[in-house]
DNA sequence: CAAAAAACATACCAAGTAGTATGTGAGCGG
DNA sequence: CCGCTCACATACTACTTGGTATGTTTTTTG
């Protein structure tokens, strides 16, 4: 059954080449997982086929492995900030703050992921293939929890206001995971602006729109 | 060039088969564009290639009536609320709480609508798909332009707070769009349930997370 | 009511693609 | 230096799918 041929960190080319990984997933990004053959992303390696699969049994499994590799940068980026003395819509501000540059910054990756969040609905083929989503359905529900229990304890402590935490948080990584369909760095785009657009998004959600009486 | 066999207006049937229209935005919505074979819409009209490709040319230029139809919708359902001697808040949320609502009664034609955002960054094939697809970008920015302007009236008339107006309309377009990813309407749920959710989408753009002080 | 056109269905093809089977050169352990 | 394995490349196949060409039936029109 598992013949381990996908280690679960990413594999690091030592050649010139860039990665399977991330030649995928910019095919994937660019073209969309169904538009995109794997002769497609042979050639953005500068190899065939061959090479593809002698690490990869099938598409679907690339995608998947393109997947996880983004789901994990994701908590990467987020369970650091999770804790701490401060009061939780702090805290909660801040992985929201942590997703969206994430998201900005592993931008290929991450639109990957929000296509397998569709993928969802579409009806995969095998069992094999629909028991893989679902794993990563789970893995996707539990980030989600993460932004669900802080929002409760800032519910609980008095620093966060709402008349529905799992709507409200929806909306949030909504918004934030819509990044991936407009954002796209600008040519010398630095770390600094990314955190200005960050921090604007997140006063955004934070804030909201009306003005205060 | 324009043969015109495309009216504007949706084709409704006479007959006992559901529209091609809403045929092909199911297809898609579940499968996505490229996933979804014209044989699978007709199966899904109980019909035949044939009778798709005597109203559309090709894929694409049905995908394309699909999308236009969807944004139809969503035109119709924000501009009656847009004007009107309130403050711009007001008729910002009031804007918010329609598309949200279209968003949930059109789920197949939205769904579509949202892959026509990505696709913009998929390379469409032939120049005359690549000029129709940048008219649909067109029509979407005109509809998010809507939002923009009200929302700077709203800075205008102190109604509405904000770091960024354009920012702050992308993140709120963006989590309504999200329904289209994560609602599903369930079993017997009745025009009150979409209104009650719409409120509380609603309510975290305008109020936000944070607790007032 | 005849003829023309509309509204489909059927049969077919060329192109593209996931996956496989097999070859091959380089490195490496013994 | 020999054989074995790893890391690919090459060649090929079975199948899907967008699109077309051509019937066939129903409706409309003069």
């Amino acid at each position: 059954m598992s013949s381990e041929k996908n280690p679960l960190s990413p594999r690091i080319d030592k050649t010139g080449n860039i990665d399977i990984l991330t030649a995928a997933a910019e095919c994937f990004m660019e073209q969309g997982y169904h538009a995109t053959s794997i002769d497609d992303v042979a050639r953005r390696l500068g190899a065939t086929k061959g090479r593809i699969y002698h690490y990869y049994r099938s598409k679907t499994e690339l995608f998947f492995d393109v997947h996880r590799e983004g789901m994990r940068r994701n908590f990467d980026a987020v369970t650091p900030v999770m804790k701490g003395p401060e009061p939780a819509a702090r805290r909660l501000s801040a992985m929201f703050r942590q997703h969206a540059l994430s998201m900005m910054e592993n931008l290929a990756l991450e639109a990957v992921v929000v296509q397998g969040v569709e993928m969802h609905r579409f009806g995969a083929t095998t069992p094999e293939q629909r028991r893989t989503l679902a794993e990563l359905m789970t893995v996707r529900n539990d980030f989600e929890s993460l932004f669900k229990r802080v929002a409760y304890e800032g519910v609980e402590d008095g620093s966060i206001r709402t008349s529905d935490v799992s709507v409200a948080v929806k909306v949030a990584l909504g918004a934030i995971n819509w990044l991936s369909i407009w954002y796209r760095p600008r040519p010398a785009e630095t770390r600094d602006d990314r955190e200005i657009l960050a921090d604007k998004i997140v006063d955004s959600i934070m804030q909201g729109l009306n003005a205060p009486d």
